[in-house]
DNA sequence: CTGAAAGCGCTTACAG
DNA sequence: CTGAAAGCGCTTACAG
């Protein structure tokens, strides 16, 4: 009957709710997780340079909205960090030790693609945010359209008349550096030019270093598109010490909106990720998975979000 | 003998041992928890909103160091977000739910006392970080030392010269804010004016508005202590704008010393929290008190960072 | 010291 | 449909 039953009389159940009520009887968790075979908790595997998760808010938001998500069925989220090899060995044993049920799985590089594997191969479902390298036919992932929302960018900053437009892209051994690459290449077609495109790894920092390169290699440029806000931001400010205004002199597209977007100076034009939406399809994604669906990839689009730095 | 027995012949034990490789045998989680009624994990409750928890860096650096600290316990943590009444009803039931031995509360406000007051109630043991206001009696936690560092940074301020020194609070219904006011006003004794007092959130934002406020009010200002970084950063905006050069003009000091007090233009003198510390100290005082033994209080030294903004 | 048995509190297949 | 019993895989108190 405290499964729901099948009918039993009004009174009877509210008999039983006010007797619950009363003696504060709580079901045992422990006891219910023996029987079931089942841990009901989720982990959020985090395979990302510690430093990235304090300075980049998308794996917070990500976090967040997996919690809450998760919440509506009384899932709880466990935190499993595997930044290093050691973190990543007990991780995998915690994995496949039956504690969890499913994997949500927050990694951007492939260098953790062995552990990726074991995880994997453990039979323990997983859901990647992100298109895992490497694991794309085998691994569930929910993904931006992260090529579409670079070309939606730099089309745009084209039809506001740019032309030399930059790029500084993120990590090439991630899905998200790939594709917004090549979104920015398949949209510049013949404008393309080498000196255009500097290499970032979504760190603001890196932003700022990939700026002054471009400013060495092509003081002619009229715009660029960071693959993230944070490089953008980094961006930013190298370009007003060296004199250049935005959007006066040089038009500045991110990527993500991320919280610091809207409060830059100025307010960031970029593509907005749904990471709303993004978490909450992993999760479904996962509980499917859980159930004894198979893996199945979801994209979704992003979309421009025009403020006054373009 | 899984449990490490007293003693056995090492040929036994590295038989077994290797039996246990072979067959790949793992404990199993819920029968243990069930015979022990431990459910061997660690809740890290945030009772704070979620807009600070991407923007502040705090938050997630002091869940990886609990996760780092227990992880060295086999202990993992399990997130459990508390924001608004909803979250806060289904955390209750969960952590009062067996579902965990303890749990490290990461709020800042004491709007949610009554939430912290059941929580206390249940007999749950728990550990705050910075003083559970109403509850310091009664709760464990491990605080950085807010007087003090307060202290610290305004008479390094009034040393280098500095006379007309503004402060930028943080909320003053967390411990934090009140004990950084406090350290200010206590070392500006006679020089305190109340026109060099404006108050702040802990964001970015607020930092900003702020110091306009501040600039309006005291026009004559030659430093500013702001609460925490993130404030800090926006005040240097602020200053920026209004054509005030930091040094030179106003000097500058934040409180974290968190990711981007280093790369703010000009980058921050701040007080750095230990927050290292502070996290392995929480989870040793929560083990401890799972362990039996009573609350404790632990109070960490902050210490001066000297960079360019002073 | 050793080993068999009871017990933790659920779920579920099964006899009635 | 209902209710008693077995079983989940550990730990631990207890008999030997």
């Amino acid at each position: 009957m405290l499964n729901g039953g099948h009918w039993v009389s009004p009174d009877a159940l509210s008999a039983v709710n006010a007797a619950i009520k009363k003696t504060g009887y709580r079901i045992n968790p422990h006891a219910r997780n023996l029987a079931t075979s089942r841990a009901n908790s989720v982990a959020f595997l985090l395979t990302e340079s510690h430093e990235m998760l304090f300075t980049d808010p998308n794996f917070a938001i990500l976090m967040r909205g997996a919690a809450h998500e998760l919440a509506k069925h009384d899932v709880p989220l466990v935190l499993v960090m595997a930044g290093d090899e050691a973190e990543q060995r007990r991780a995998k044993q915690f994995i496949t030790g039956g504690h969890v049920d499913g994997v949500l799985l927050v990694s951007s590089h492939s260098e953790g693609s062995n552990f990726i594997a074991d995880i994997h191969a453990s039979g323990v479902p997983a859901v990647a945010s992100g298109i895992p390298l490497g694991f794309e036919n085998r691994l569930g992932y929910v993904a931006a359209d992260d090529l579409n929302g670079a070309r939606t960018m730099v089309r745009y900053l084209r039809e506001s008349g740019r032309r030399r437009i930059a790029t500084i892209t993120g990590p090439l051994d991630t899905s998200g550096g790939q594709l917004r690459l090549e979104g920015y290449r398949l949209e510049m077609a013949e404008g393309f030019d080498d000196a255009l495109v500097e290499r970032g790894d979504y760190s603001t920092a890196s932003g700022a270093r990939a700026m002054r390169r471009l400013l060495e290699a092509a003081p002619d440029l009229d715009a660029v598109f960071a693959a993230n806000d944070m490089m953008a931001i980094g961006a930013l400010e190298v370009l007003r010490e060296a004199g250049r205004d935005v959007p006066r002199d040089v038009g500045v597209g991110g990527f993500d909106d991320s919280p610091g977007a809207a409060t830059s100076v100025p307010p960031l034009t970029t593509m907005r990720q749904p990471f709303e939406r993004i978490s909450a399809e992993m999760v479904r994604l996962l509980r499917q998975a859980i159930e004894g669906e198979g893996a199945a990839a979801v994209t979704i689009p992003t979309e421009l979000v025009i403020r006054e730095s373009t």
